[in-house]
DNA sequence: CGCTGTTCACATAGTTCA
DNA sequence: TGAACTATGTGAACAGCG
């Protein structure tokens, strides 16, 4: 690809791929073959089929691999099939050049030439008298261009007074969230004691779970899904959760996790225990852990409606209403990027929607070796509750 | 042919003053100069007087003597100030320009292109496993989109939905529709007599259309928009219209239309009229019935609210004031999905949505991509219809 | 032969300056 | 005011790949 170009352009990246863009099409940074491949299939009723797990990193180099990945992410970025022209608009476009070009090989008849100068002639004669009338609206047309005016003012000034606020519907979406999440990061010291040991982990992954159902119960979109479908999206969800979670409370200075121990005290967990894990999952988790920017950990909001796109997650196993959690999933990035919007210029805000949505296709890549994990322990050590919803019974 | 030449000759020519024009400027051919006349000054509150009697002769020389009739002229040959750039949206350019600018000349930071080295090296890992999991079906993917917009837009009415019974006020605009739709289904035996061709197709439309126009002007909503954009939403959504009131009286097992012929009668019509059509319309079409879920067909109150959304369609051509008609719509969108929660469980209140979206987005398609190409329907044809409703005296 | 990605043509916005 | 200009974002078309 022309990817040589190592003077990588901030702005300048294709949304879906990472490639070198040129500009904008159908409404989102896009490098030309997206573009390209947006306008061939966006219509395209036929559906693709992910031959991995509908979670494909896209690259310059990997994204012809997966059209359905790819589109997705195409839609997920805001490009707009609306803004592909139909075949009729096409028609139009077509006919409009053809007229051109005929013109342009017919140096011809000045025909109409001369007429422009008659009537510059005849004009001239308006100029003998110069009465100065009074423009009552009488035509039709004009009459019609006034209500017009009447009627598209008041419309327009509400319209520019265009803020990126939140509107309260959104505002209400954010505020179940973040009255959902109040007592996750409670003290846990009444429920257990931390030994500063890997087993820690499975003892603060157990309390977690339970928080983080009573937490998804809170939240009405996941309430009004059938049971089926709740428990589908937790099991599914749960380890990606985890880790998010283990996000907001980690400190890279100490490389350790902050947990809140009682109310005054807060204890340390050096991250350093995960390298008793049999699978080699420090590294991947430490590396997820330090390359989540500073600001986005420690803005609660972003957090939280990473949770819920990440809780709202329609590749999950034995989900039955599909269609309904990707919905919800769209409706939490839609919030995603009105919430950036709301507090960043918008180049900035879009960037760091498009990084954030990075940050997510990350978490699922891990996804896969850390649910190996609990595999390596002896199930007499793990609770009832994680078994359920790892589904580790199989031992 | 040589017809083409001189006609296309006429494209080259300003339609305001006659002068040479390069192309279309706001929705007209001009030259450059009334271009940037109209640009200067279609938005401007204030209105100029013509110094003589309002109908002066537009030419290269005369057109900068009488602002008054050049801007109105400008507007009769269909120029539309609403294709000007709004300061906003020229802030909104300018950005992209600056940020272009700054681009190229700051060869910086290459975090994401860094990022996405990597991550084409761990895509590499995921074609380990080859697993072939469910898909969305590729329609249903971009339809989300649509509905996450519609459930953030806003819409003419407040939403409280604190239970899902409808509010009363929802159940007023829905009985708006069905009291607007009550005579729809009346005999149609006085008025004509069908032959079981074609032309039956047509002689139904024409008075299903008449009465289609009745049945608008009993919504509040659409009375209350300007005359222009009434018109052009039924110019526009005629068609539309006529294809989903067939869906209602279609009936699957014989492959016919029940017609109610007179008050006992109810005469069939088989849908093989339409195999006489020039095009795969016949297959469309039989498509589209075959796949309208015999509940929702069934079902008066969803087959009325779609009829709302379709007839309340923004993106018709012609349409003065796109956003009322959107907030119209989205509140139909809204009363729709509330209706739909009112009678079935969440997921399934959802889902139903999400295809119903769907159904109307289909509708859509088969309107754009095959009756205005191939039947020639031309929305012209019932010109004389609104003029008899509308009672409008054109010269 | 269908999908991909590059390169190009074109229409039509705004901008600038005499 | 208007001629000359730039910028943006559409589609078309072609060549290469599998
Ligand atoms: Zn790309
Ligand atoms: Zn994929
Ligand atoms: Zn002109
Ligand atoms: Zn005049």
């Amino acid at each position: 690809m022309s990817n040589q170009g190592i003077e990588a352009f901030d702005s300048k990246v294709c949304g879906v791929c990472g490639d070198i863009a040129l500009g904008y099409n159908f409404n989102a940074v896009t490098c030309e073959s997206c573009k390209a491949f947006f306008r061939r299939n966006a219509l395209k009723v036929k559906t693709f089929h992910c031959p991995f797990q509908e979670k494909c990193n896209l690259t310059a180099v990997t994204r012809r691999f997966c059209q359905k990945c790819r589109l997705e992410k195409c839609f997920l970025i805001g490009m707009k099939k609306e803004l592909i022209l139909s075949p009729e608009e096409k028609e139009i476009k077509r006919r409009k050049i053809m007229a051109n070009k005929s013109v342009e090989s017919k140096p011809c008849c000045d025909l109409i030439r001369n007429e422009t100068k008659i009537d510059s002639a005849t004009a001239q004669t308006n100029f003998n008298h110069f009465s100065f009338t009074y423009s009552l609206p009488n035509t039709i047309t004009s009459i019609i261009y006034k209500a017009v005016e009447l009627e598209f003012e008041p419309c327009s000034v509400t319209r520019t007074s265009v803020s990126n606020e939140l509107t309260s519907t959104e505002l209400e979406r954010l505020d179940e969230l973040i009255n959902a999440n109040e007592d996750f990061f409670a003290p846990i010291s009444i429920e257990t004691l931390l030994v500063g040991h890997i087993k820690d982990i499975i003892t603060l992954t157990a309390i977690a779970v339970r928080r983080l159902i009573k937490m998804s119960k809170l939240i009405s979109a996941f309430k009004n899904m059938c049971q089926d479908d709740q428990m589908a999206l937790l099991k599914g969800g749960c380890t990606e959760l985890m880790i998010l979670r283990s996000v907001m409370t980690y400190d890279p200075n100490k490389n350790t996790w902050k947990i809140p121990y009682s109310k005054k005290e807060i204890k340390d967990l050096k991250i350093d225990v995960l390298k008793e894990a049999k699978s080699n999952i420090y590294d991947e988790h430490q590396q997820f852990l330090r390359t989540f920017n500073e600001e986005w950990r420690t803005n609660q909001n972003i957090m939280l409606l990473l949770s819920a796109i990440i809780l709202f997650s329609p590749e999950r196993p034995k989900i039955i209403h599909r269609d309904v959690v990707k919905l919800e999933q769209n409706s939490y990035y839609y919030l995603l990027r009105r919430y950036l919007e709301s507090i960043y210029p918008g180049c900035k805000a879009r960037s760091t929607f498009l990084k954030l949505i990075q940050k997510v296709s990350e978490l699922h890549q891990i996804n896969e070796n850390h649910i190996k994990f609990f595999l390596d322990f002896n199930p007499h050590d793990i609770e009832p509750l994680l078994i359920e919803i790892f589904d580790l019974k199989m031992h």
